[in-house]
DNA sequence: CAAAAAATTAACCATTTGGTTAAAACAAAG
DNA sequence: CTTTGTTTTAACCAAATGGTTAATTTTTTG
């Protein structure tokens, strides 16, 4: 007997639906909370079969993670390797950024919290994928500026901390902010849509001599 | 035979020493992740005598969540109540929270993780018994200092974002920061002492007109 | 179409984990 | 010094959880 619902989907559906089945129960709980029968049940199959495709949770939580990381952290990297100007660097950041973040709100809390699990295993693993991010192109950039008299005196390291803060937090401590400021769901999106120009409006003031 | 060891103790230790060890447990791997035998060992007590103190897993999480969302969020309430200046407060917070969140640096990923994992769960436990902040005065004296033309243009809930992710943020990104920059334990805490003055000047930088 | 290979499942298994029980050790009171 | 109440422990227990096995269904291929 045929299985019609089945009979749409094509071969290698199956990895992609344990993929995302993964990504969502793992961002949503975490590596302690995700359970792979939540991950099996979401993707509509047997744990048995969640085996078959990945060997054991570890090896499956790490390829999400892995995933998770090189949404956000290419975008970081893009600050520091540009050839662009100070402030059309953190112009662009500030759009790209946030707009891949509104469509995955969690990653930044996900990410973050696992390498606080252990900062060393997931450096390592992170920096032998994607090379590792050098700042010291941005940082001697704003020290330049500072040099050149087109910036008031600013400390590089404090900058970016506050560039990425700025950007970034939000999202992480979006219930907090919505209990406060009392915001709802759409509300909230709109706020960070501003944030994109808001954001580097701020910087370039406190910036301006 | 008496017991030399624990006889140094008096009365009501044990209590404290459970408090303490799951506190330390809890922090470092959050509700999911923390096991009770771990909490058991950390105070040195049996499995058994834990859940003679209290009842069950979720009990004891919600005292220690309390107890450090208790220790952050008085003094995020602080901006809403007094009555300095706005430039008064920004100093004063950033002073006290960078001060509380260097002896306890996991305290806010922590109390955010597990805000974001029930949110109106927590929300309620939490306004029911500190009651809930209320940001309108804060918001209003941002309004009404633009108004009074003392500031530039800023709109109100982008600075609190943007005051509390500076301040925040970096605690929660340590591993992120130290690894992009290269800064140990130590040159890390001494960055965020300098933050205690570098955001309050960024921000009052960023509004003067 | 038959044989081989790949995908999928039901039934298990061992370990971990939160929690309980009943007895022992200890302290306080009479 | 016995009685009574409190603190602590060792031994268990049931449920949950990551993972395995062996068989079944489906797909590929010669």
């Amino acid at each position: 007997m045929v299985n019609f619902l089945k009979a749409t989907k094509i071969d290698k559906t199956t990895e992609a639906d344990i993929l995302a089945a993964a990504k969502k129960v793992f961002i949503a709980r975490g590596m302690y909370g995700a359970r792979m029968q939540d991950i099996a049940d979401e993707a509509g199959i047997n744990k048995a079969l969640l085996h078959y495709y990945f060997k054991n949770k570890e090896q499956l939580f790490e390829q999400i993670f892995m995933d998770a990381a090189a949404q956000l952290f290419p975008r970081i990297n893009m600050i520091f390797t540009s050839d662009n100007s100070l402030f059309e660097k953190i112009e662009s950041f500030c759009e790209e950024y946030i707009t891949v973040v509104q469509e995955n709100p969690y990653l930044p809390l996900f990410v973050l919290n696992e390498m606080n699990r252990d900062p060393v295993y997931f450096i390592k693993k992170l920096w032998q994928k994607h090379s590792g991010p050098d700042p010291r192109k941005f940082l001697e950039q704003i020290e330049a500026e500072v040099k050149k008299g087109n910036i008031r005196h600013v400390s590089p390291l404090h900058l970016l901390m506050n560039l990425l803060s700025m950007t970034i937090f939000p999202f992480m401590a979006r219930p907090m902010f919505q209990q406060f400021v009392g915001l709802d769901e759409m509300q909230f999106r709109m706020a960070m849509e501003q944030r994109k120009k808001e954001i580097p409006a701020f910087i370039i003031n406190a910036m301006k001599r």
